[in-house]
DNA sequence: AGCACGCCGACT
DNA sequence: GTCGGCGTGCTC
């Protein structure tokens, strides 16, 4: 009797074995039905132990191996191991996270008809005039319906069915049955010319051996990556190797998805993102395993993507906080992108104007090779940038004397300007003049946002939601005032400054469906508005050739943020929304308004030199001891009370002490920045070490103890390796 | 995580 | 006399 051994879905670090009589090493990396505990469950055979970990009375049959779809790739599990191994995750659930759910029936009926394809072969055949039968005869009228592969449908498939001139044919291995509905083969969009940097990033990348290479492409907005992408997509292909393009968000970038589409019109292009419905997830998976799929461009998810003639990965805008899932298995999709590329010994290509300080690090130390784009391509210039000292202005609502004549002048010429304001809502904000009153959000440690639009106050953490009271709720004073600015305050001032603008405000509210969303979009770029006002979300990778100038409002906020990324989210975030202005011909201008003019931050900004930034964050972590130069994992809790969770931590730590190595650092346990959110107190305590190896041994056997700690039922605690925020 | 078993309070 | 509270322990 067999043993396999199973990844089930529960929440466990370990696997589980079963009996199988018939099954054999091809049954690894399929689905298996097996009991468990009083119920049944679907798991994934990940091997065939010699024995089984436990006494082999105590095993369970299966109940079916579920062997009608190919079985996930040896690599494939290798990558989800290996997930689960270095996040200290459950593997069943990592697998649950990989596969599509319902994958199953992806292979049912909601396939499109099988085509009958004229192959090669048959081309040949055909060519060498051989003794004619009716299978020829059929191949010739095939070949006379036009000048590519001609197609059938499965009912004429079935009309000619055994024993017929298509039958025949298919035997003899002149047609081939392809279960792809016909690619469209129209002319494909030309690609653009390189500029001198794109050519000479290219020429170094293909000038590379083949194999695994971590490329850091570090290019100023507007320098052209993508084509870069594209380039290189098209040299995979061409070799017929599979591409995966990882994207952070892939609803804000249907532009991009539209470009590798009309780059590559015979390419089978599967996008793959949580928003899909399950059959299309599972349909696109599917067709990634079969190697039908050419082109995997997909949100974070993606990097599970089984993909059989892998042969680069690329990873666009690397920076993004997005790639890092922040709840249930926090993993990277960016570090396990590079993980899989070296595995798979694959190039993979990690692109931004703003990398990320770990990236990087990497790239000054060698371990990736960096390639820059320096300069804009469409000859236009970088923006303009300056900075408005607002102590020495009056503001009104936000906005800067400078800032307003520069808008005015958009206006008078006809140009765009986009106004930045990471704050959306009217204001953050509702208080009471007399007693003191604020919008507390009475599940979380935070105020409740004041929506003028809507007449709503609004947790951003929770979405608790209610009626903006006319009176105050303690004293019955009516005298309530919203205090601070968002987005919607802003749009509604601007509208009064300039009377024949059109104001059009672009946030998660004004933004809320995908529908509204690429509506905004397009009146943008039907130029029917003159001054955008948005928070990230514009910020990240649309073209706008219509916006000339960017103000940044707020900018000061995170500036002295407590958590030790702040300064470089904050220059990403000002880098890419700059970004926005100039990017065709028209020259662009970013006003940035602070109150700490003289930060080194903005001097850097001013210069677009990402590199000085870099240098001079990196020399503050180095400091510190902070990533890239040290290794962190947080240890998170929570419960209803802020108590259970810190006495919980408490104990964690004091579980460590035994075997916590001198190269380990446990700090002690502390309330989280936001402690109350959605009526849970939580608390979190950090471990750093300078070794990634240190860290993840001390993590594994830690780990071990504290799932033995009889926790209170009402506690909940998680583990996030690298976590991005501390 | 589920879902059992397992002992102590207010109800038909 | 039971229904049910959630404490603890297991799942191949």
């Amino acid at each position: 009797m067999t043993v396999i051994r199973v990844a089930v879905p529960v929440p466990l670090p370990q696997l589980f074995d079963y009996l199988a009589e018939d099954a054999t090493i091809a049954d690894i990396g399929h689905c298996v039905r097996v009991p468990f505990g009083r119920g049944e469950k679907n798991g994934l055979i990940l091997a065939l132990p010699e024995t089984a970990g436990l006494d082999p009375a105590r095993l369970k049959p299966v109940i079916r191996i579920q062997r009608d779809m190919p079985p996930l790739p040896p690599d494939w599990m290798e990558l989800v191991e290996f997930t689960a191994r270095y996040y200290h995750a459950p593997p069943g659930e990592v697998v649950a996270l990989a596969l599509p759910p319902g994958l199953r029936q992806a292979d049912g009926g909601n396939e499109p008809d099988p085509l009958l394809t004229l192959t090669d072969a048959g081309r040949a055949a055909l060519t060498e005039r051989r003794r004619d039968s009716r299978a020829l005869a059929l191949m010739r009228e095939l070949a006379a319906r036009g000048e590519h592969a001609p197609l059938l449908r499965r009912s004429a498939i079935r009309r000619l069915a055994a024993g017929s001139a298509a039958g025949d044919a298919l035997a003899r291995g002149w047609l081939a049955v392809s279960p792809d509905a016909p690619r469209e083969r129209h002319r494909a969009s030309a690609p653009p010319p390189l500029t001198d940097a794109q050519a000479e990033a290219l020429e170094i990348c293909r000038a590379a051996p083949a194999g695994f290479v971590a490329w850091l492409l570090a290019g100023v907005t507007g320098s052209g990556k993508t084509e870069i992408y594209l380039r290189l997509a098209a040299d995979t292909l061409a070799a017929g190797d599979q591409v995966l393009m990882l994207v952070p968000e892939i609803a804000l970038t249907p532009q991009l998805q539209e470009r590798v589409r009309a780059r590559f019109p015979a390419a089978r292009v599967v996008s793959l993102h949580s928003e899909l419905a399950a059959g299309a997830r599972a349909r696109g998976f599917r067709q990634a395993l079969d190697g039908r799929a050419d082109i995997v461009l997909g949100t974070r998810l993606a990097v599970f993507t089984p993909l059989p003639r892998l042969g680069l990965i690329l990873v666009d805008e690397e920076h993004d906080a997005s790639y890092k899932q922040q709840e249930g298995i926090r993993y990277s999709a960016r570090d396990l992108a590079v993980w899989r590329a070296r595995q798979r010994n694959v190039p993979v290509v990690l692109g931004s104007a703003t990398p990320s300080l770990e990236s990087w690090r990497h790239a000054q130390s060698n371990r990736y090779r960096l390639l820059r784009l320096p300069v804009r391509a469409l000859s236009s210039a970088l923006p303009t940038v300056r900075i408005i000292d607002t102590r020495r202005c009056r503001l009104d609502e936000g906005i800067s004397p400078p800032l307003r004549e520069a808008i005015d002048a958009r206006i008078q010429r006809g140009e765009q300007s986009l106004v930045f304001l990471n704050r959306r809502g009217y204001a953050p904000v509702l208080s009471c003049t007399a007693c003191g009153w604020v919008s507390q959000c009475p599940h979380c440690s935070a105020n409740r946002v004041v929506h003028l639009a809507d007449r709503r106050l609004r947790c951003h953490h929770c979405g608790a939601d209610s009626p903006i009271p006319r009176a105050c709720p303690v004293c019955g004073n009516q005298d309530i005032q919203p205090f601070g600015r968002g987005t919607q305050r802003v749009e509604t001032r601007l509208a009064e400054l300039f009377p024949a603008a059109r104001v059009l405000r672009i946030d998660r509210d004004a933004a809320r469906t995908p529908a509204r969303r690429e509506s905004l979009l397009a009146s943008i770029a039907a130029g029917e508005a003159d001054i955008l006002v948005g928070t990230q979300m514009m910020a990240k990778g649309h073209d706008f050739p219509r916006i000339t100038l960017v103000g940044i409002l707020g900018a000061d906020a995170s500036l002295h943020a407590a958590d030790f990324r702040a300064p470089e989210r904050l220059f990403q975030q000002m880098m890419q929304v700059g970004g926005r202005a100039g990017r065709a011909q028209l020259p662009g201008e970013v006003l940035i308004q602070t109150e700490y003019p003289a930060h080194p931050i903005y001097r850097c900004l001013i210069q677009h030199d990402f590199d000085a930034f870099a240098r001079m964050e990196l020399d503050c972590r180095l400091a510190a001891n902070f990533p890239p130069f040290s290794r962190q994992a947080m240890l998170r809790a929570d419960a209803p009370e802020l108590a259970a969770a810190m006495d919980f931590l408490r104990r964690a730590k004091d579980e460590a002490a035994p075997f916590a190595a001198s190269a380990i650092r446990l700090f002690d346990p502390v309330p989280m920045r936001l402690t109350r959110l959605a009526r849970r107190e939580r608390a979190q305590l950090l471990i750093e070490s300078d070794h990634r190896a240190a860290l993840q041994a001390f993590l594994t056997r830690w780990l071990e103890r504290i799932r033995a700690l009889h926790a209170p039922r009402e506690m909940r605690w998680q583990i996030d390796v690298d976590p991005l925020e501390v």
